[in-house]
RNA sequence: GGAGAAUUGGCAGAGUGGUCGAAUGCACUAGUCUUGAAAACUAGCGUACCGCAAGGUACCGAGAGUUCGAAUCUCUCAUUCUCCGCCA
């Protein structure tokens, strides 16, 4: 969530910045601000009781020793009226504080300030472009017919198993799955990232550490007798780790990756969007997950543009990545890149992985921090991105790569899978 | 799931009602000494909030309570360890 201390320090900025999200900047400044003063002044007036009554104990402490027993017990008469008052405070101050705190966790990050003002993905700014765009036959299937000719995803089993989302993959297909595995993370440790396996199921403050909750709940399947989330991205639990942690300033950049499976309830979608491997309850996805000096994170943000471009390079699909716009950014994100590679027989863009630097904002929840040069402690900034999510991927190769002989996969993957054609 | 023990600063570890934000050791930082290093010695060394400052307040797993006063007593919860049970 955002700090306090440095919207007051940069009201203008912090306007301007939630203005290009369409959010009225002013007015939500003005609260954070009012109710910052409040607590501020519930807190004076609540430490200036309590050092009172500590200086008081500390005489009657005094006067025991002494053997003073009468002066002692008659201060102690003195006592109750304040002990009301402070009992009083603590309860204001903390009721402030939970006030300030509820209105934090409905703002969203403040954009950064390229980010261009917009109010949905028809504003995003396409920034490159990479592959011809193949020409199909009209003839061309899309994806959900080609996994049933071949028999390699199952969405009917997958319905009388579990529900519509969650789909079964099989021979072929899932061996290409476990192929995508191993080339996703090969390449991220030969990038440099470190491989983790997180647990897939997280507590209440693993969500709140990473900004899904309060904001997703209803996304997240949640184990209601453990109260327990699935995770919806590894970025919950790679992130977490370093929940109240203090780096050294020789520990950045922390370069981490996990491959999971990642739990969306996604509620309320429904039409050709989600058809076929469009869009799932249950998939798989290669986070990678930075963490940067504040000085840094952006130059580290262009990186992880640059190693996503190597991988869908490699895997020879036709993309191009998109600037969100402020109306179209998430919640907790200042940046956001997303990666759309072109899947030919739907005649789509399908989004494959976004790539996101969240400043302060997750740090700031999670307390992550580090000493800066002066021995004083700093927040971290976050990154992650997908790198990448397989069921689009597996899309766009199943319908661009179609011809009579099967679906030829390119060079990358076949050394992956052992074979070369999907028939 | 049952029984017992524990949870203190980066780490180890003292502290059972008042000058304890907390001994001591290690680690760390700076300095002295040295050609350099090590050793030794000297000093410093938690976080957050309020305050121009002096200083104040809070924090000893979390939350509540008893008390004039709680790291220390009581209750609830969490976690860890040991033993038993179950188990991939």
């Amino acid at each position: 969530m955002l700090q306090v201390s440095v919207v007051r320090e940069n009201i203008e900025e912090t306007i301007k910045r939630l203005e290009i999200r369409n959010l009225p900047g002013k007015d939500l400044v003005a609260q954070i601000i009012e109710l910052d003063d409040k607590r501020k002044k519930t807190q004076q007036e609540l430490d200036a009781h309590l050092a009172e009554a500590n200086s008081i104990s500390k005489q009657i402490g005094g006067l025991f020793k002494e053997g003073k027993i009468e002066e002692a017990n008659a201060l102690k008469a003195k006592t109750s009226e304040l002990k009301e008052l402070n009992h009083q405070g603590t309860e204001a101050l903390h009721a402030t504080q939970e006030e300030l705190k509820q209105l934090l966790y409905t703002i969203p990050n403040t954009p950064e300030l390229s980010v261009p003002k917009g109010n949905t993905e028809e504003d995003n700014e396409i920034i490159f472009e990479q592959g011809e765009l193949p020409s199909m036959d009209n003839d061309a299937k899309p994806h959900w017919e080609i996994t049933e000719k071949y028999d390699i995803v199952d969405f009917e089993l997958g319905v009388k198993i579990a529900g519509a989302g969650f789909p079964v993959y099989k021979g072929k297909g899932a061996r290409l799955q476990r192929a995508l595995v191993n080339f996703f993370l090969d390449n991220a440790t030969a990038a440099g990232y470190r491989e983790i396996q997180p647990p897939l199921l997280i507590n209440e403050a693993s969500g709140y550490g990473t900004g899904q909750l309060p904001d997703k709940e209803g996304q997240m399947y949640h184990t209601a007798v453990d109260d327990l989330y699935l995770i919806p991205t590894a970025e919950v639990p790679i992130t977490n780790m370093y929940r109240d942690i203090i780096l050294k300033k020789a520990d950045f950049p922390v370069k981490n990756c996990a491959y999971t499976q990642c739990f969306r309830r996604e509620a309320g979608s429904y039409g050709s969007d989600v058809r076929g491997l469009n869009r799932l309850h249950q998939f798989d996805k290669v986070e990678i997950v930075q963490l940067s000096h504040p000085d840094k994170s952006y130059e580290l943000l262009d990186e992880m543009v640059d190693y996503i471009k190597t991988l869908l390079t490699k895997l020879e699909l036709p993309f191009r990545i998109l600037k969100l716009c402020g109306g179209d950014l998430g919640f907790t994100a200042a940046l956001t890149y997303d990666f759309e590679v072109y899947s030919a027989a739907q005649k789509k863009w399908l989004e494959v992985s976004s790539v996101s630097c969240f400043e302060t904002y997750q740090a700031n929840r999670l307390k992550l921090r580090y000493k800066d040069k002066n021995g004083k402690m700093q927040l971290a900034h976050t990154l992650n991105g997908s790198a990448l999510a397989f069921p689009r991927i597996i899309a766009a190769l199943l319908e661009n790569n179609q011809s009579e002989k099967g679906v030829k996969l390119p060079k990358a993957l076949a050394e992956y899978t052992g074979f070369e054609y999907i028939n």
